[in-house]
Formats: structure tokens, C-alpha cells, sequence
DNA sequence: ACCTGAACACCGTTCAAGT
DNA sequence: ACCTGAACACCGTTCAAGT
């Protein structure tokens, strides 16, 4: 009846994905500041070194986790039309995947991006290209809109921030508050080039 | 001549202040991960243990850190007039400000206030509920500025990020163009009381 | 009051060695 | 191919001891 202490891993093999299970479970019981690769080999019933055949090192771990909370976000956001609900949309799903774990925001502002930057910022931008922006438009509003929620959340998931805000202001609506002003207050066609709207050719 | 080595420490004693700027000199050196008590007491020309007479640990020196930057930009923004123009005021002189030193984003994320929230939330609301607002819209509104602009800035601050995108985006042009659409879409009276707009005193 | 010296527990990382 | 054991450099923190 005594199994613990022992190397039998309840025959769960050690790879990328069960690394990031582990390391994630870390992060939520002792917060970005205490994730360490020994807790995550503990986690895994597993010595600290194990863990460097399958991840180069912890910073290369932090981009994976990194990497996979943006995915989540990514795969549930859209299915809106026009940019403005695409941004929305966005916002909404970052925030809701990051509040699943604890730290997120301030892990992903650690995190530097595992894919090539010109492709993530691709997809990221071509829905909106879709809805109507030019190409530096949309990478525009997407850093304000992504800048906003995850500042947002970084705060929301401060321990001393939270506790004392939570009894000022209620989180989610303020939230959405902040960010429909922000998005609805984003324009169409930039101010900049708001002359020239006399011809431009039909669509 | 030599001068190297030798615990003269040029005249200079030890204290908050001084330690606070040798912390300073090692963030912009070494970057928020490479931020130890170590390298500031080196630089000190002191035994790390020294520090411990005059800050309480490594938290609370970052967050006497994050408290100096908030009160460096607290200094120069106010001399704007009605609450829109104090928002934009706040958010520019908090990105200049933070913008003074390396990742500094990141080490305001993580850390906690020095003063009691309370104190801290009246003397950031003040002035907009001065400028028209109610206690909860003010730091509702606030809360959303500030975490537009500590969120845009971690990024700005992002070596990754910000070697692709400065050549995609103009950094100041777009964080100017999101700040504006922000706070221009904050409505004065909430959404949710338009309605009784008809008999409010002339001022 | 203020600082040093020595020690402790914890960390990321490397590497020879095992299987 | 994949993991262990032992080691290294670095870290935050404590504490007796010096002045």
C-alpha cells in the first residue's frame, strides 16, 4: 500500500507534453516565482537532469508554456465577423485561457515567441486584414488590444492588487469597460489618411 | 593608482538611496532576470548580507523599485485639465518613465505596493473624480489605462518582440493610436446610466 | 548602529556514466 | 535513446561575530 518514494512514474512516459502537464501543476501551487525544474522532476517522480533530453532549458520550457496558453486562446477565439468583433473576440479568449492558470500574464511577458514572429504575426493579423485593415493597421490594433489584456490580467492575478481591488471594482466589467472603449474608439481608416476617402475603388 | 579591489567605496555610505540606484545601474546592465543582491552589493563595494540592515529582502527592494518609478512619473504628468487629458497625461509620463530603464514592466508586474492601496487608489483617483468622474469610474478608468500602458510598454521592452515589430510597427505612433481610442471611448456618465441625462446642474 | 565571514538551502546547468 | 549521480556556479537568507 506504501507507493511513494518510488520510481514507478504510474507508467506514465516522460516527454514534451507530460513535462508541460507537470510544470504547469507547479505553476499554479507556487506561482511563477517558485516554478523550478526540480519541482517539476519531483512532480514527475523524475532527477532535474531528465528533463534537459527533452527541453533545452527552463527558459525554452517558459516559451513552450508560453506557446501553448496562446494556442489555447487562438483555438476558441474566432467565428466573429468584422475586425472590431474579431478583436473582441480575442481579448475575450486571451483573458478567459489566461485566468486558468495562475501567473500567466507575467509568464507570457517572460516568454519570448517559439514560432517565427513573421508567421505568428501573420495569422494573427490576416483575419483582421480580412475584415477591412491594411496589414500595418492590424498588427497595430492587435498590440494594442493584446498590450491591454494582458496588463489586464497581470493585475487581475497580483495576490496584493487583486485583494485590495476586487472590493473597489468589479474585474470582468471593467474589463470589458476598458476594452470595448478601446476597441470601438479604434478607426476604420486611419486618422492619418482620412483625406483621401473620395476614390477609392469599389470592392 | 590602482583603485580596483579595495573597499574605499569612494565616499559614498550605504542606504536605501544608494542601494536603490546601484539596483538601478544592475537592472539596466543585467535585465530583470539577471537582478541579484549579489551583483548590487558588488557594485556597492559591499558583502551582500550588508544590504539586509537597510532593506527588509530581495521582494522589498523591487518593490521600493516599482514604488520609485510610479512616483517619478506621478511627478511629471498632472497640469492637464479635465479627466480624459489627466488619463493621457498618466499613461504618457508612466510609458516615459518606465521606459527610463530596462524591463522595468516586467519588475512593476511583479511587484506589490509599498504604501496602503487605499492611500495609493485616492491620490490616483482624486484629480478625475475632481474632473467629473465617480469614485468607481475613476479608478475603473485608471485601472484599464494603466494596464493598457504597463502591458504595451512590457512588450516594448521585450527584446524578441520588439526586434520583429519595430520594423512592422512605429512603436510611439501605435501606442499613441490605442491609448486615444482607449481613452476617447471612455463615455463620462456610464453606458448603463445614459438615460438620465436630461437635468444635471450647469457647473 | 552597521558590516563581515561563514554557513545553509535552493537553484539552473553540465557531463560522465549507466541501461 | 533516455535517464541517473555527482558536481559546479550562482542565488537568497540567516546569524554569530566583529567594530
Amino acid at each position: 500500500m506504501r507507493q511513494e518514494s518510488k520510481p514507478l512514474r504510474e507508467g506514465s512516459k516522460l516527454d514534451r507534453g507530460s513535462i508541460l502537464a507537470a510544470a504547469f501543476e507547479v505553476l499554479d501551487a507556487e506561482g511563477f516565482d517558485g516554478l523550478s525544474l526540480r519541482l517539476v522532476a519531483e512532480r514527475l517522480r523524475v532527477q532535474t537532469p531528465a528533463l534537459y533530453w527533452h527541453v533545452e532549458n527552463k527558459a525554452s520550457l517558459i516559451n513552450l508554456m508560453a506557446a501553448t496558453i496562446s494556442e489555447m486562446a487562438n483555438r476558441d477565439k474566432d467565428r466573429a465577423r468584422g475586425w472590431r468583433n474579431k478583436l473582441l473576440a480575442l481579448s475575450r479568449a486571451l483573458r478567459r485561457t489566461m485566468l486558468l492558470h495562475r501567473d500567466s500574464a507575467r509568464l507570457s511577458l517572460a516568454a519570448s515567441p517559439v514560432e517565427d514572429p513573421r508567421v505568428i504575426a501573420e495569422r494573427i493579423a490576416a483575419p483582421l486584414v480580412e475584415g477591412g485593415l491594411s496589414h500595418r493597421q492590424a498588427l497595430s490594433y492587435c498590440a494594442s488590444v493584446i498590450a491591454y489584456t494582458v496588463g489586464w490580467v497581470a493585475y487581475e492575478q497580483s495576490q496584493p492588487m487583486h485583494k485590495f481591488l476586487a472590493q473597489m471594482i468589479d474585474f470582468p466589467e471593467s474589463f470589458e469597460t476598458g476594452l470595448r472603449a478601446l476597441v470601438g474608439g479604434l478607426t476604420n481608416p486611419p486618422a492619418v489618411a482620412a483625406r483621401n476617402v473620395k476614390s477609392s475603388p469599389g470592392p
